[in-house]
RNA sequence: GUCCCUGUAGCUCAGUUGGACAGAGCGGCUGCCUUCUAAGCAGCGGGUCGAGCGUUCGAAUCGCUCCAGGGACGCCA
């Protein structure tokens, strides 16, 4: 990456600055390179000098000099500039960059990966949504995060696994089992109440149906103790075969499914618990086990075995992290939780820390709420009560591309609303599709050169001399650096600009610059030009989960 | 009451973790299709970056205090 090249060269620079005595020797901790926002100041600048002007005492014009006179020339950098405050300024050269074309195309889909990761173990854990019903927008949200972050990672170098958690222990599974079977009583004509915490949606009795007419009505004549965790166990397992339907049309699918209720069949629960009274992290009172959080500076302890003997929601995340840690040996460890999850944050880091781990192999990323209106008005999404508009609806609605699109170029912190009267109309409006334009105009104009039978292979990307190409050239040069970006800080929206950013320039420079035209030569430069721009185009929409399609 | 997220153009949101004159899309207003896709291009207009104080050579970005909106604080998950 060009960047990291000029960061080499700043440091060496810099550091033989100090073997001369000409700057103190100060450490030189992490140097920044960044794009100024007034091209004018070139194509990287960094504001190392103004930064050890600080620790120095020099004058940060002085230090910018010193550093920039013991910078020798170099293949990729036309002129190095020093510009007041105490800025240094670099500016690619032409045929640098023409080149860099081909090896675009050379990298072919491989382009934009880095090495970033080092094969390192990276675990993200998304959607993990209960199976008790089907998934609604707020959900989608989550699993467009994850996977997305998954495909940037794994270009990052990183060797990823995506997991879904299901939570199929504890109380809401067996609220979730007897409205199960309080439905499929009712559908058979048997007088039976529906729990007070149960789920009334409408899907219940779908799922009562469905089960009957796979099952019959065996169920009646068993005992309940035996009927409830039986019927339960057929409904969840539909569900999650939903759920893995509907986010399979998102385009988004897991390697892992794992088990809530596994981790207390092996003795892993047992083996995360103890390790935690070794440290002296529990503790008995008031007729329960409790997590001393307050020992790390929580505001609370937490409950982990009730009163009666059952283990907390808390206490199979604690196995549950213990498992992903010490068991399965992750280096780094993702969750992508919603923002009714957020007080939990905190417990959780300190549970890490307690099983003896660096918190810092543990992030989470909290998924702001997404209200969904219709027009003015609001839509609920509770699966408690009443009906909902399931994640499928919406999808099946705007489709998958504009959903992932949507979703994805606002960052996580933010809450957002989905309404479903714009969707469709902006849908046409929509960037995504502006995006995906400029990648069905390259696609048309490759067909119109194969047509021609123009042959560009052997096409000399010195010609591609005027701005619009280089605009286009120095955007594409980009990827690496945003895959980067978006691996540091888990933000994916960074993709979604960037994106469009490409197509801007390549739809301006569309305008201004006849790919096919009478001069040979130049027409084979700029198809190879233009097949680098699909190559990267095509690698952005990919990684956001999108496709990149040919003909619109 | 404590904690988390948010507050930037009329609307929806970016702003590369402190850099150089604050950006995009939508909407509004002007132009541009006999040549590779007009789902496009070029241009105009639009701002007290919630408010105030502070740190710094330099703040939308960091700290403190407020204001506003949303969320979390259970032996639910």
């Amino acid at each position: 990456m060009i960047k990291q090249r000029l960061i080499e060269l700043l440091t060496e620079a810099a550091s033989q600055a100090q073997q001369l005595g000409k700057l103190p020797a100060v450490t030189l901790l992490d140097i920044v390179v960044e794009h100024p926002q007034n091209a004018e100041y070139g194509d990287y600048a960094s504001s190392l000098p103004l930064k050890l002007a600080r620790a120095t005492g020099l004058s940060p014009l002085t230090i910018a000099n010193d550093i920039v006179g013991l910078m020798a020339p170099t293949p990729e950098v036309a002129s190095i500039a020093v510009a007041p405050p105490g800025f240094i300024n670099f500016t690619l050269k032409d045929d640098w960059l023409t080149q860099q074309v081909d090896s675009i195309l050379m990298a072919g889909d491989a382009y934009g990966n880095i090495v970033l990761g080092e094969g390192s173990r990276v675990q993200i854990e998304f959607v993990s949504v209960n199976p008790t019903g089907p998934l609604h927008v707020g959900h989608g949200r989550g699993a467009i995060l994850g996977s997305t972050l998954a495909n940037v990672l794994a270009a990052a170098g990183y060797k990823v696994e995506k997991e879904y958690y299901i939570n199929d222990a504890g109380s809401q599974i067996v609220a979730f089992n007897r409205s199960l079977y309080a439905r499929y009583q009712q559908c058979l004509g048997v007088d039976a109440e529906m729990p007070a915490d149960g789920y009334f949606g409408s899907y219940m009795v779908d799922l009562a149906k469905e089960v009957i007419a796979e099952e019959g009505d065996r169920f009646l004549s068993l005992p309940e103790k035996e009927a409830v965790p039986q019927l339960g166990q057929i409904g969840s397992d539909k569900v999650i075969e939903q759920v893995r339907n509907d986010l399979e049309r998102l385009g988004v699918s897991f390697d892992v499914w794992f088990s809530e209720r596994s981790l207390y069949d092996n003795g892993q629960y047992q083996r995360a618990i103890s390790l935690l009274h070794q440290g002296g992290y529990i503790a008995e009172k008031e007729g329960a086990t409790w997590f001393v959080s307050t020992a790390l500076g929580e505001d609370k302890d937490n409950v982990v075995v009730r009163g009666d003997g059952s283990p907390t929601y808390f206490a199979s995340d604690i196995a549950y992290h213990y498992n992903k840690f010490l068991e399965r040996k992750f280096d780094k460890v993702i969750n992508i939780w919603g923002a009714d999850h957020q007080g939990h944050v905190s417990r959780m880091k300190a549970v890490v820390g307690a099983l003896g781990i660096s918190p810092e192999r543990l992030g989470v990323i909290i998924s702001q709420m997404v209200t969904l209106l219709r027009g003015e008005e609001l839509v609920r999404i509770s699966k408690r009560s009443g009906d909902i508009i399931t994640l499928r609806e919406v999808v099946e609605e705007v489709g998958s591309d504009a959903c992932r699109f949507f979703f994805l170029s606002r960052s996580a912190d933010s809450q957002m609303d989905f309404d479903l009267e714009l969707a469709k109309k902006e849908s046409v409006d929509n960037p995504v599709y502006y995006v995906q334009y400029a990648h069905a105009r390259i696609a048309s104009i490759l067909r119109l050169a194969q047509e021609r039978e123009i042959d560009c292979r052997d096409g000399d990307v010195c010609l591609l001399n005027t701005e619009p190409e280089l605009v286009l050239i120095r955007k594409m040069l980009l990827l690496p650096e945003i895959v980067e970006i978006v691996a540091h800080t888990l933000e994916p929206h960074h993709l979604t600009y960037y994106a469009q950013d490409l197509a801007t320039v390549f739809h301006s420079f569309y305008k201004q610059c006849r790919v096919v035209s009478e001069d040979k030569a130049l027409t084979k430069a700029r198809l190879k030009l233009v097949e680098a721009a699909k190559t990267v185009l095509a690698k952005a929409l990919h990684l956001m989960g999108m496709t990149a399609p040919d003909k619109m």
